[in-house]
RNA sequence: GGUCCCAUCGUCUAACGGUUAGGACAGAUGGUUUUCAAUCAUCUAAUCGGGGUUCGAUUCCCCGUGGGACCGCCA
C-alpha cells in the first residue's frame, strides 16, 4: 500500500474558519491514523486578497488545536511557473485552447443565461480554431477543452458514487488573461506533485472534482482518492458565514474554550464512533476513519461546546489549566497581578469545578485578583445591623485562630449559629458579600482558606 | 431556474433487514447543598409524507416534500 498523504489547502484571505479547521482536523487525523503525511498548502494565488498575516494566523490556529504539518508549508504562488508549463503542455496536446472573448461578452452571456433561467456555460466560441478570429493586442485566456458528451462518475469515499453528465461542465479557464493559473489547474498540479493520496475537503468542492478529474486524465496522472465532507451549518441552517457570532477559531479562543474541547467537538460533528463522546488526542488518531463520517450537514451547538469545555476544564491538571488561564488572560488583556498568582494556582482545584470557560474561572477569581471589593447597593442590604454584629464576632474569633482549616472554621461558624440563633445562610451570605463583594461564587470555606489571613481581616474590618 | 447531495428526539448522533429505536447536549421534576454552579435520581422527546420489495423496512427501490451545495478569468 502506498503512503497516505493528505493536505489542508486554505487561502490566506481571512482568519481560519471553524469549518476550515475541521477539514484540517479530518485530514490530519486520517493521515496520522494511516501513519502518513499531512501537508499544509497555502493557496495564495489571489494576490489581491491574500495576506501574510492571515497565513501566520492560520498556522497559529492549527498549532493551537494541536495540528502540526509535515515539512515546510507549500506556498502555491511559488509554483506558478510549473502551473504555467502544464497549461502550455495541455495547450500543445490539444486539451486546451486560447480564448479571446472579452469580459463584456462573457458577462452578456451570463445575463442571458440568468434571464432564461438556465445555468451559465461558456458558449465555447473559441473552441474551434478554424472559426476563430484572432483579435490584435488581446491576450488570450486558456480554457480547458471539456468533454461534451458522456458521463463522469466520481467514487467519493464519503458520498459514494456521484454521476454527472459531462455536458454541464464548461470549458473552464486554467490560465487567466494575465497569465496566472486558476485554482483548478494549480490545485491539480500541486496535489500531483505533492503525491497527495487523499483529498479530503468540504462538500462545496464536489462539483470541482469533475473539472479536475479531466485535467488528471489529460495529463495521464493518477487520480487521488476524494472524500467530500458535509459542511457545518449555523443555527439558522445555512452555510456558516462571517456574520455568525462565533465563526473563527479565534472567536472560540476568546470565549475561553480549550483546544481539546474544540478538537473533540469538531471530531464528533459529522463523525462518530459508536456511542463514544469523549476522545482524547490519542484516541482521535487511533479511531478516526472515513467510514464514520456522516453524509448530512450538521449544525453548530454552542451549549454542547460549553458542556464539553466544562468537562475538559474539570479533568485537566491544575497546573496545566493554570497555564492555559494565564495565556488566556494575557492574550485578552485581563490582568493578573503576579503577586496573586500563587493564590490563584492554589485555588484552581475548586475554581475549575464551577466553570464552563476560562473566562468563568477568571470571573470567579475576581475576589482574589482584585484588591478592591465593590459591594452593590442591593448586596449591601445583606449587611444590616444584625449581620454586622455577626461579622464582628467572626472577626474576633478568626483573628485568634492559629491554624485555619475547614474544620476549625466550621467550629467557629457553628458556634456563631448558636449564639446568634441563625442558620448557616445567616452567616454565610454576609460573610461572602464582605469578602468577595458578591452573593455568588465558590464555596465560602474555599474563599476563606484561599485568602491570606491579613487580607481576610482587612476586608472584614472594612465593614462598619 | 439547472445540476448534484442530504433527511432518526430541539441539537449531535447509534442501531449485519428482526432492539421496547440507544447514547450525549439542551429541557423538566425531585434529592443533596452556605449562594451560583456542580452532583445524584427520574422524566419528556425522533425514524419527513406516500407508494413498493420483503414473513418483517429507520435500514433497499421509486415518487413527493423539505433543507443544502454549486452554477467566477475567487479559492
Amino acid at each position: 500500500m502506498s503512503l497516505v498523504a493528505t493536505r489542508f489547502a486554505p487561502s490566506p484571505t481571512g482568519p481560519l474558519h471553524i469549518g476550515g479547521i475541521r477539514t484540517a482536523l479530518f485530514n490530519w487525523l486520517f493521515s496520522k491514523n494511516n501513519k502518513g503525511k499531512f501537508y499544509l498548502r497555502i493557496e495564495d494565488t489571489d494576490k489581491e486578497r491574500s495576506k501574510e498575516e492571515y497565513k501566520n494566523q492560520i498556522i497559529q490556529s492549527l498549532q493551537w488545536i494541536g495540528i502540526r504539518h509535515d515539512d515546510k508549508e507549500y506556498i502555491q504562488s511559488e509554483k506558478i511557473k510549473l502551473h504555467k508549463e502544464i497549461a502550455e503542455e495541455l495547450l500543445k496536446k490539444g486539451f486546451a485552447y486560447k480564448c479571446y472573448c472579452s469580459e463584456e461578452e462573457i458577462k452578456e452571456q451570463k445575463e442571458k443565461a440568468k434571464k432564461k433561467g438556465i445555468p451559465f456555460v461558456y458558449n465555447r466560441k473559441c473552441r474551434d480554431p478554424k472559426k476563430l478570429e484572432v483579435p490584435k493586442n488581446v491576450n488570450p485566456a486558456i480554457r480547458f477543452k471539456s468533454k461534451m458528451s458522456g458521463n463522469t462518475i466520481i467514487k467519493d469515499l464519503v458520498q459514494g458514487e456521484i454521476n454527472i453528465s459531462n455536458f454541464i461542465i464548461e470549458d473552464f479557464v486554467i490560465l487567466r488573461k494575465d497569465g496566472t493559473p486558476t485554482y483548478h489547474l494549480s490545485a491539480v498540479v500541486d496535489d500531483h506533485t505533492m503525491n497527495i493520496s487523499h483529498v479530503i475537503r468540504g462538500d462545496d468542492h464536489k462539483i470541482n472534482t469533475f473539472k479536475q478529474k479531466q485535467i488528471y486524465e489529460a495529463m495521464n496522472w493518477k487520480l487521488p482518492n476524494f472524500a467530500h465532507i458535509p459542511l457545518i451549518h449555523s443555527q439558522s441552517g445555512s452555510k456558516l458565514s462571517k456574520r455568525d457570532k462565533a465563526s473563527t477559531v479565534d472567536d472560540y479562543i476568546k470565549l475561553g474554550i480549550l483546544p481539546d474541547t474544540l478538537r473533540n467537538y469538531l471530531l464528533r460533528l459529522g463523525w462518530s464512533h459508536k456511542d463514544k463522546e469523549i476522545f482524547n488526542l490519542e484516541e482521535s488518531i487511533e479511531l478516526f476513519d472515513l467510514k464514520g463520517i456522516g453524509k448530512s450537514p450538521s449544525k453548530l451547538d454552542m451549549s454542547r461546546i460549553l458542556s464539553l469545555n466544562e468537562h475538559y476544564i474539570k479533568h485537566m491538571d491544575e497546573k496545566e489549566l493554570f497555564e492555559f488561564l494565564k495565556d488566556f488572560c494575557k492574550k485578552f488583556e485581563k490582568k493578573i497581578n503576579s503577586s496573586k498568582e500563587k493564590t490563584l494556582l492554589k485555588s484552581m482545584h475548586f475554581l475549575k469545578n464551577k466553570a464552563k470557560t476560562l473566562d468563568d474561572i477568571y470571573q470567579n477569581a475576581q475576589y482574589i485578583l482584585s484588591d478592591i471589593i465593590n459591594i452593590s447597593s442591593e448586596d449591601s442590604k445583606l449587611l444590616d445591623v444584625a449581620s454586622k454584629k455577626i461579622l464582628k464576632d467572626f472577626l474576633s474569633d478568626y483573628e485568634k485562630m492559629t491554624k485555619i482549616t475547614k474544620e476549625s472554621l466550621e467550629k467557629i461558624v457553628n458556634r456563631l449559629i448558636d449564639k446568634h440563633k441563625t442558620n448557616f445562610k445567616g452567616i454565610g451570605q454576609p460573610l461572602r458579600v464582605a469578602l468577595t463583594g458578591s452573593k455568588f461564587g465558590p464555596g465560602l470555606f474555599n474563599i476563606i482558606l484561599s485568602l491570606d489571613k491579613d487580607e481576610t481581616i482587612k476586608r472584614l474590618k472594612l465593614i462598619k
